[in-house]
DNA sequence: ATCGCAATTGATGTATACATAAAGTGATAA
DNA sequence: TTATCACTTTATGTATACATCAATTGCGAT
């Protein structure tokens, strides 16, 4: 099989996982559409074996549903249900956070953490934002969210933090993107850092209560984030999840 | 394949499913242990490709753990993984129990819990508590848990209260049983019962932040039960999930 | 013209064969 | 006696063939 060059470090399950990942995202599929798996099959290019395992892994992710009678549809998702995740997300990071603050950290728990807080101070410097800083943002603060969930030391809550992040629009970064072209833009991402302050202050002095309040507010961002870009209807195309969104208008 | 008489109602995965999950939970393979498909092929009796469906579905269930060189091996749980377990289903039913009193139910919503809540005062009238009671109280606790997340209405936090609740011993239910033999059984199950009836009464007034505070403790009462169990040595083959933990004792 | 039944088509669920990689074992050399 | 290398065995990952079930379409009867 020379038809093209295949990486074959990646095993072909992963392969039709990202392919089918993104076609999802990118709207290729419409929601409540059946996915066929011949049609998956000719779509990644891989056989029916790994794109059946790579369908099952998306069902779990949240991106797909199940048909009673077999297979699987692409999963719709109202605006409710996205502001639901976020809050769910917010509620997840803010037991990690009161974990964190609860059962005490060291010094050197706290240094990635704080790098990652200046790095931001550094981005936000710049007075009118560029768009490869908000970029930077977006990593560095993927990168904090992922610090503060493992700082709480438990398993099972940065499991299900993970798969509550799953969800591109539930991510901490699901909607900075949206805000680049945003008036407001910079005020939001000034209010950000200063939750990320204020929760490593907390957790520092192992004020659980507060921790664990300031990572729900920081969360309920991102949902306001939402609801500005869709009533402004500005720089859409931003948000890759947004294909998934079932809107009154849209149907 | 007349081999034996198999249920042809139910699909092979589940079959598969089921099968290994027993297996597992009753302790017929160990912690740490890899579960080799042709040996679950001969378990199962069911051929390889929905035995390696079960052990996708397993692994995101959180019973397995996927082994990085390939195949999956049984997880092992400490007593903290599962007191974080239980910490975290407590908030999300919290959170599911706030969505409801901010958000509203009608009288009509709550008929049927209120039905659940006297089932069980009817069941506890009876001074020493048999163990068919326990049994009963096991599947009216599980109905009433139900009821109160499906008040969310919300999707996306019913879907993880399911998954949060899918690890036996992180479910409504999981250490009820391990009470029928301790003298304070009685007392932890009136303390549950007033629980359940402070929820209701919260959503009710809609008191969304007193809803979510007694959710969270009420989930705290697993936590005692466990470690009640644990201490007293008590009755502890009632409780399937404990073949793994990994405690200090058994390594 | 419409409703119902049957047949055909196409889907998914299952089984198995094959290839590849990893792990374990044995032998040989130091 | 121990360590290393090679070989064998066995595991998983992948592909494909087959069976079964559901859905749709077409034909016939009312």
């Amino acid at each position: 099989m020379a038809e093209r060059e295949v990486d074959r470090s990646v095993s072909q399950t992963v392969k039709a996982q990202l392919a089918l990942r993104d076609l999802i995202l990118s709207g290729g599929l419409r929601p409540g559409e059946r996915i066929s798996e011949l049609q998956a099959v000719e779509s990644t290019g891989v056989s029916r074996t790994p794109v059946r395992m790579a369908l099952v892994r998306l069902e779990e992710e949240g991106l797909l549903e199940a048909i009673p009678s077999g297979g699987f549809m692409v999963k719709a998702f109202s605006e409710r249900d996205i502001l639901d995740s976020i809050e769910l997300r917010g509620t997840l990071e803010g037991l990690a956070a009161r974990f964190a603050a609860e059962r005490g950290v060291t010094a050197r728990d706290l240094e990635p953490l704080k790098e990652c807080l200046a790095a931001i101070d550094e981005l936000l410097r710049q007075v009118p934002i560029s768009v490869d800083a908000f970029s930077s943002y977006v990593a560095l603060n993927a990168r904090f969210h992922a610090l503060l969930t493992e700082l709480s030391r438990s398993a099972p809550l940065i499991r299900q933090i993970d798969r509550a992040s799953a969800l591109p629009f539930a991510s901490p970064s699901g909607f900075v993107m949206a805000q680049s072209a945003l008036p407001e833009a910079q005020q939001i991402l000034i209010i950000a850092q200063d939750h990320h302050r204020i929760v490593i202050d907390a957790i520092e002095n192992r004020e659980g209560a507060r921790a664990e309040a300031v990572m729900r507010e920081h969360a309920r961002l991102a949902g306001r984030n939402l609801r500005l870009a869709l009533r402004n209807r500005t720089h859409l195309e931003l948000l890759p999840a947004l294909a998934l969104i079932t809107t009154a208008a849209t149907i």
